[in-house]
DNA sequence: ACTAAGATAGTTTTT
DNA sequence: CTATCTTAGT
């Protein structure tokens, strides 16, 4: 990424051809190869070649509204990519013509990328290609003063505004806890999702919160932005749209300037996104509309955050003579896999109706397998077993992934890997810039580039401890307030008096200094030095040295690697902007494992083979979902196990448990419904893989046909299932899970080393990795979580190590990183 | 100003 | 149960 104040010339690119018969803009890229390859006649460019006719029809249709209903898998992302490239490719307009707008910026990267493939160096010039917020930002930063900000205002994230809240509710002399910001930070949100400003929020909503006065709290909220300059996500959205509607003049030139619009993932789109795009793209009579929207009804699991899958079933009334466009070709899944989702989503009403099929019919396939379990504990287990069965056959474990419903089942899974030194990697977990340490340093750096930045200023003006607790902030609170003047600015101010003890005085003098000192830098200087600067001369880096916690050693790194990762910028505002946009980076991807993740990040993703754990009622689907969404909400859960399930290219595996411990009391539970919902002639019903596998114990509920004595009565009569039946029954334990004499837990960490352990007769440790280790005995190595230590001992690929901070602790060498 | 005990809550997450 | 936050006590 480059620097973001490198603003493309406005719209200077708009001699470009003129609709109707365009001169044939000079063919770069693609238009280039597909003339070469057809000896300059242009007939059928090869890109278009090797698409199916539905792709190619929604690739073509590219004149007048088009919505592409995208299942999973059928290559969504092929099109739209293929569709910007055949755009250009016919010369209809420049890329800086083309509006592109994605949700995430992995989406968004990932479409660069590929139309990279096709058009080299044209992806250069798609400046209008990004996520909702990025453009939002765009089109902000050269409207500014039409918001009442300056072009370089800031953008706050959720933190700083929850402590901004915080702020003006205690301001409003109203009781922290019993209002928390946290709740009124989510319902502003909620309001700005739906495009409401201060004046346009119902009632009911005005009086739920802090007596009556959300409202007012709402408008003090606005006003406090605008004098610190900043903005939230939200804003991001609705400056624009307000900019658009109060000057029709501003919106007919980008109506002149986007010539096409697309939107990915069109089922996500909440109300505010959804006007935003409306107003960019209905034009008025006789003028070209161009837009195409991709997306999955089927697929939308974002309602309880905004998402509206209402936008997109009213496609075609918002743009009358859309051609709707079905990609149902599936190049992802078995016949089973689909079978099966297909058969689960069809449950649901309301849906524009898909229906996937494939090609693909091999009699090897297996069908998609409901495994039962005693308790979660059992389920890790036997998903590891699974995991280490499907990796002596050679499959790599990157090929392997385990979507659950809700992070805490994440924990079992880990527990359990790291006994068998399996490798795994969890995706969606903290992100690295929301990390402690990275946001105190990103405010020392906000602060230099926005000396107004007051968030960042009281964040950091005691971090590290200088004496200025939290009377002296106070008053300087109130005489930045008093003069309406930035704090930065109040306290250069107020050491000049005598309002404060000498002792905080000198303190705030020398952070003075020090701030000023920085900002003269700040043009001259190589950012990445000054960064380092700032964090060496200000004591942050000081102060993680001294401490002695466990954790410190992590962060001292992770402030390393922020300085790393701003090499890639040009300045530190470049990176500021960056990080404000993309609250993410990138994980190690080098090393062979299984991914663990939330069904919900697990969207866009495939697998080889996918693991469905957790599938009882109240879980999946989760009993808030249903409490809250009603039949909604159950609609939604039902999508998101569709999402599960066609995740998998060739195995899927779903599991469920009859105990589960919840909040730390053990509950029994009863199969999903969603389990019944799976048509018979594409699932199979595991036979239980341990002695006292199997669910069993309860009976009496008889509401799932998993829950009754002969589950798939005539349908399913596989003789697995039937012993599954008989352990079930046979079963002498007590309902309550405890069993005694459960040794799992200590395999791998017995001084005999974990070959040949036996758990009830059965073998259960499995041979560890025997490749030899790239560590050796005494050597000192680094753990991002417990810091500096010494290897003790290794097992395959498992370390003993002596931590300086936090002890001896076994773990997995893929976490370890040798000490320089 | 820092530690230790008590209180509290506990889907899903992007920007 | 357990992670996290708050408050009270030293």
């Amino acid at each position: 990424m480059t620097n973001i104040y490198d603003d493309i010339p406005f719209f200077d690119e708009d001699q470009a051809p003129q609709p109707a018969k365009p001169a044939q803009p000079q063919p770069s890229g693609i238009a280039a190869r597909a003339l070469a390859a057809r000896g300059a006649s242009p007939a059928a460019p090869d890109y278009l070649a090797t698409l199916n006719p539905e792709q190619r029809e929604a690739v073509e249709s590219v004149d007048g509204p088009v919505l592409v209903l995208a299942g999973a898998g059928t290559g969504k992302t092929r099109v739209l990519t293929t569709r910007i490239a055949h755009i250009l490719a016919t010369g209809r307009a420049w890329p800086s013509q083309i509006l592109a707008v994605t949700f995430t910026n992995k989406a968004a990267r990932e479409m660069k990328e590929r139309i990279g493939v096709f058009a080299g160096h044209a992806v250069e010039g798609m400046p209008w290609l990004g996520t909702f917020h990025s453009i939002g930002v765009k089109l902000l930063r050269r409207h500014a003063e039409l918001a009442g900000l300056r072009s370089d205002f800031t953008i706050l994230d959720t933190d700083d505004v929850i402590r901004l809240i915080k702020q003006l509710i205690q301001a409003e002399g109203l009781d922290d806890k019993r209002w928390p910001a946290r709740q009124f930070a989510g319902m502003i949100d909620g309001w700005k999702n739906k495009g409401l400003l201060p004046a346009d929020i119902p009632e009911g909503d005005a009086r739920a919160f802090a007596n009556g006065k959300g409202r007012q709290l709402y408008a003090a909220y606005q006003n406090r932005l605008k004098t610190l300059n900043a903005c939230d996500f939200g804003d991001l959205l609705l400056h624009p749209i307000a900019i658009f509607r109060q000057n029709p003049d501003i919106l007919k030139e980008y109506h002149q300037k986007f010539r096409y619009i697309l939107v990915d993932e069109y089922q996500d789109t909440n109300t505010a996104q959804y006007m935003w795009l409306r107003l960019l793209a209905q034009r008025p009579k006789g003028e070209p509309q161009n837009v195409c929207c991709v997306g999955d009804d089927d697929q939308s699991i974002y309602g309880w955050r905004g998402a509206e899958v209402d936008n997109i079933l009213r496609f075609e009334k918002d743009f009358p003579g859309a051609k709707v466009i079905k990609l149902e070709r599936n190049y992802r899944s078995t016949e089973h896999i689909l079978g099966a989702a297909g058969h689960l989503i069809a449950h649901n009403e309301g849906r524009l109706g898909k229906t996937l099929f494939t090609e693909r019919t091999d009699p090897d396939d297996e069908k998609v397998i409901v495994h039962a379990a005693w308790d979660s504990e059992e389920e890790a287990r036997a998903v590891g077993e699974e995991i280490e069965q499907l990796q002596r056959q050679k499959h790599n474990l990157n090929d392997m992934a385990i979507l659950v419903r809700a992070s805490f089942q994440m924990r079992e899974f880990e527990d359990r890997f790291v006994t068998l030194g399996l490798n795994y990697r969890v995706i969606g977990g903290p992100r690295f810039y929301e990390r402690l340490e990275i946001r105190d340093a990103m405010a020392y750096f906000r602060l230099v580039c926005q000396p107004a930045d007051d968030l960042a200023f009281e964040r950091i003006i005691n971090t590290p401890k200088r004496g200025l607790g939290d009377t002296t902030v106070r008053t300087l609170h109130d005489y930045a307030r008093a003069r309406d003047i930035p704090m930065l600015q109040a306290a250069a101010d107020i050491i000049e008096t005598d309002e404060l003890k000498p002792k905080a005085r000198k303190a705030l003098f020398d952070v003075v200094t020090d701030f000023r000192r920085w900002q003269g830098l700040l043009e001259n200087t190589p950012h990445t030095e000054l960064a380092e600067q700032i964090l060496d001369e200000s004591g942050y880096t000081a102060m993680w040295q001294a401490d002695k916690s466990a954790e410190a050693p992590g962060r001292l790194e992770n402030l390393k690697e922020l300085i790393r990762s701003m090499e890639a910028f040009e300045s530190l505002r470049g990176f500021l902007e960056h990080v404000a946009l993309v609250m993410d980076a990138e994980q190690n991807e080098e090393m062979d494992a299984v991914s663990i993740m939330t069904l919900h990040s697990a969207k866009g993703l495939e697998f080889d083979t996918v693991f469905l754990p957790g599938w009882e009622e109240g879980l999946f689907p989760h009993q808030r979902a249903l409490d809250e969404g009603g039949r909604a909400g159950l609609e939604e859960e039902r999508r998101l196990a569709y999402v599960g399930i066609t995740r998998a290219k060739r195995r899927c595996h779903i599991w469920f448990v009859s105990n589960r411990r919840i909040h730390g009391l053990w509950q029994s539970t009863l199969p999903s419904r969603f389990l019944d919902e799976l048509p018979p002639a594409h699932v199979d019903v595991a036979e239980s893989e341990t002695s006292y596998g199997g669910y069993g114990g309860r009976g009496g509920y008889g509401q799932s046909r998993f829950d009754r004595a002969d589950p798939f009565a005539n349908s399913y009569n596989s003789p697995g299932w039937k012993r599954a039946q008989q352990n079930a029954n046979s079963s002498t334990r007590d309902n309550w899970g405890t069993r005694s004499g459960h040794q799992v837990e200590r395999i791998g960490y017995g001084e005999s080393g974990p070959r040949g352990r036996t758990i009830d007769g059965e073998l259960v440790a499995k041979s560890v990795s025997d490749t030899p280790s790239r560590f050796s005995v005494g050597e000192r190595v680094f753990h991002l979580k417990f810091g500096n230590g010494n290897i003790r001992n290794i097992e395959g690929n498992k370390l003993t190590i002596d931590f300086d901070k936090a002890g001896e602790k076994r773990v997995l060498e893929g976490f370890v990183e040798k000490v320089g």
